[in-house]
DNA sequence: AAAAGCACTTTGTAATACAAAGTAAATACT
DNA sequence: AGTATTTACTTTGTATTACAAAGTGCTTTT
């Protein structure tokens, strides 16, 4: 057995940001007080994280407006969707032999 | 949908913890050097993840002897395999619209 | 004009991770 | 006998990360 943990990316370490990309896998976009009810996490907290996922491009956004209260979306990039099946992957390969 | 997140423990937001606990699962006992090894990490670190484990009870030792060579070997005990577990469904269950 | 909502940023603190160095107990070399 | 080595730690120090709370700028609602 060589090193199991070598290909998990340390984005995803945190179970913020797992959350975060699996609300967005799932759904086209969500916004900014979805993924925050969704987590039940501060607002500053959440920001931060999307801050760190926006940074390594795994997410995109886009301020618009709902009637006319501001309101930002976010959805998955490509590179984020790779990067995270990618996760995925080496945590099944990882754990493969448990269930 | 609700709280992806919540069912997750955070004793194993840790890859290093991850690694030790899926060597666990699958070999019925594994000594200090094996998962230094394995894991690629320092003695020091390895010994505090540990020891993060053991105080989980998610984990017991051995000290033994290989020859005349003191040997400490890991396994995991029935609490640590039913969190990993457990742990490892709410993974699947957050991520299963995935794949 | 005042209050409230949104999506942040900034600030400060506490927790965590990690490497490196130190330790103790035993064995192995010279 | 004395020194070195190995194992499995513990201790120490530093850097990173997480998080809550408070503050900000803009807009809308009352």
């Amino acid at each position: 057995m060589k090193n199991p943990i070598e290909h998990l990316n340390k984005i995803f370490d945190s179970r913020i940001r797992l959350g975060i990309m699996s609300a967005l896998v799932v759904n086209s976009s969500v916004n900014f007080n979805e993924l925050k009810e969704l987590l039940d996490i501060t607002d500053g907290n959440l920001a931060s994280h999307l801050k760190t996922l926006d940074e390594a491009a795994y997410i995109k956004f886009q301020k618009g407006f709902i009637g006319r209260k501001t309101n930002t979306t976010y959805s998955i990039t490509k590179t984020g969707e790779k990067a995270f099946k990618q996760h995925l992957e080496a945590l099944e390969k990882m754990i493969g032999a448990v269930k």
